[in-house]
DNA sequence: TGATGATTATGTAACGTTTCATGTATCTTT
DNA sequence: AAAGATACATGAAACGTTACATAATCATCA
């Protein structure tokens, strides 16, 4: 009667119960309790509706059950296919899941980094292509898609790799001479293994390739210019193009649409990602899919085990080739994960 | 010199600092202290690199900064992008945000609320189809794109309007007869009003219109089943294609594609929510644009209004379109807002 | 029956904050 | 110079939980 409208805790099923605190904390523990006791504290808590205090709780325990997902944002699809797998995987044992958004700027990466300690994460999981990034030495943080340093855990898919499989599919689907787009930081190195995968992919199956490469801040105009430039008598250059992701392959495709080429009938898009629209299907190109689901699960795995001298310093997961639209295949064949 | 290994307190501080533990709060707190104080405090938290304990903070004070939202995935990019925008909306409050994502599960749905709840969470925002959802009291709840009920504000973009805008933008494009396809659960009336505003749009511009509606369960297939039957003698029967969303304008047009009709040259598209690849350009296709951030912003605002009395049960903000390549627009014109 | 031991409930201290009543020092005022 | 007013530092109590030392209960056996 005391207390008006606040929540009611543990204390005030004590009472009700007529029994002592603690014993209402073994039994909302699950800890061993005689059983007529038990009873009649889940009654009370019951008819109080009950609900632990979790901020109490991580007070006492020096543990938060939280971890904090430092992403650049959740809109472009890659990113939000990664921040739902992460989150999935964290939901899953029982961890909650803290959002940062930070768009890639150095200073709210590093503001957000100090803003989960003060939260008492009890890790960070973070994406971010900033170099000199200060890293909270207490607190466990695996990195994704980009190495920050020896002590520091990354996970990635085998970029080398996506970039050969994509030269040997278009070598596949009957390519001759293709061409390789690419943007984007050059602080970030997957987008350059993809490159040179693809390189030693076309030299190994003896594809004639071009290259047009962008850095940041350039217009994307720039690859319509490359592609109007390889055009004659209405017919591109190349029957084949590998883009460095699926948002780029998507504004090549829809620039090829705007020069009046057909994809893939006239040239055959390659994407990298596996980014989706809906759930089992609809690639939004024919890509290379990057295993995300397993990512996830490695770096909560990776994030969770105690001993840093078992941790690898880079885990690289292999990725797969499936069909979404862009390309000649025969076969639809949908891979297992999303 | 007691403790080894765990983070200082503020307690150390006022040791280090040698002056009461109330004075050093106060500084944390940027409450009035004597300045000779003031620099003492300071110099000590950084000689400590104290960082100030945000669950004892919650404890004490009721009031955790931190918002739950529950939205099936982020991986779809529609709410992907309404998750990023949401997370600026309250980061730049200085509130965190707790991403639960549902998969559109009632059981986790309802286990996340209650997870939310325990969390000690100052509100959720919540986008959610199931009607018969319990939502806690005492905690505020915004719903987005979805009317839960008088008690429950809800925000949403005006999806009659979008539909008929639709309808209206086709009409200028030169289309005569069109199609309208649909896919999606019934228990969202969302799509219900854009079919509704799109007919509409369609009598007063005098376009003649078929529609294809699937429900929940159904294959897309049937979509292409469809389209495949219009079409004779190579020819499409519709000249212009309104979708339900982004998503399903994008398998039509992959489906297009297979069937050898080209987009836009012989049939307009047009989808709807403004999903796109990246920041400022780029859209998926031809759309009718939620306004996102808006949307986002106001879920905020309300969500932290005080007084239930004021609360509009339902705001319904307006849509607008953008060309995104599936459509023959000779403006390439861009709206303001991501 | 009374002592012994096993079992289990009790109640207090502690986690790191904030708040508030108390006390001390400095400054005005006449 | 003394007294009242002001300003501000102090330290204890409280937030809701967990853990541990203590106490109480009960059954068993000599």
């Amino acid at each position: 009667m005391k207390k008006e409208n606040s929540a009611p805790t543990m204390k005030d099923v004590a009472r009700e119960a007529g029994v002592a605190l603690g014993t209402v904390s073994k039994v909302v523990n699950g800890l061993p309790v005689g059983e007529s006791y038990r009873l009649r504290v889940e009654e009370a808590i019951r008819k109080l509706n009950y609900q632990i205090n979790s901020y109490a709780q991580g007070l006492k325990a020096n543990k938060t059950y939280t971890v904090a997902l430092l992403i650049p944002n959740t809109r472009e699809p890659f990113f939000g296919l990664l921040a739902y797998h992460i989150n999935l995987a964290l939901l899953k044992r029982h961890y909650r899941m803290l959002l940062l958004c930070t768009d890639s700027d150095s200073a709210q990466e590093q503001e957000y980094i100090t803003m989960a300690q003060q939260n008492k994460v009890d890790g960070i999981i973070g994406l971010t292509y900033n170099p000199d990034l200060i890293i909270e030495e207490n607190t466990p943080f695996v990195s994704v898609d980009r190495s920050l340093g020896p002590k520091i855990p990354c996970v990635a898919c085998d970029n080398f790799a996506g970039g050969q499989l994509a030269a040997e599919k278009l070598a596949d689907l009957g390519c001759r001479h293709v061409a390789f787009l690419r943007a984007g930081s050059a602080l970030n190195n997957e987008p350059n293994k993809r490159k040179a995968g693809f390189e030693n992919g076309c030299l190994s199956r003896s594809l004639t390739y071009e290259m047009k490469i962008i850095n940041d801040g350039d217009s994307y105009e720039e690859f319509e210019v490359f592609l109007k430039e390889h055009i004659s008598e209405g017919k591109l250059a190349f029957d084949g193009i590998f883009c460095v992701n699926d948002g780029l392959a998507h504004f090549t495709r829809n620039a090829l649409s705007r020069l009046g080429v057909r994809v893939p009938q006239d040239v055959q898009l390659i994407g990298f990602d596996g980014t989706r629209y809906f759930g089992n299907s609809n690639y939004i190109c024919s890509t290379i899919v990057q295993p995300v689901a397993e990512m996830a699960e490695i770096c909560v795995e990776l994030l969770f085990q105690e001993s840093m001298t078992t941790k690898p310093p880079l885990v690289c997961l292999p990725v797969t080739y499936a069909c979404g639209g862009t390309t000649l295949d025969s076969d639809f064949a949908e891979p297992d994960q999303t």
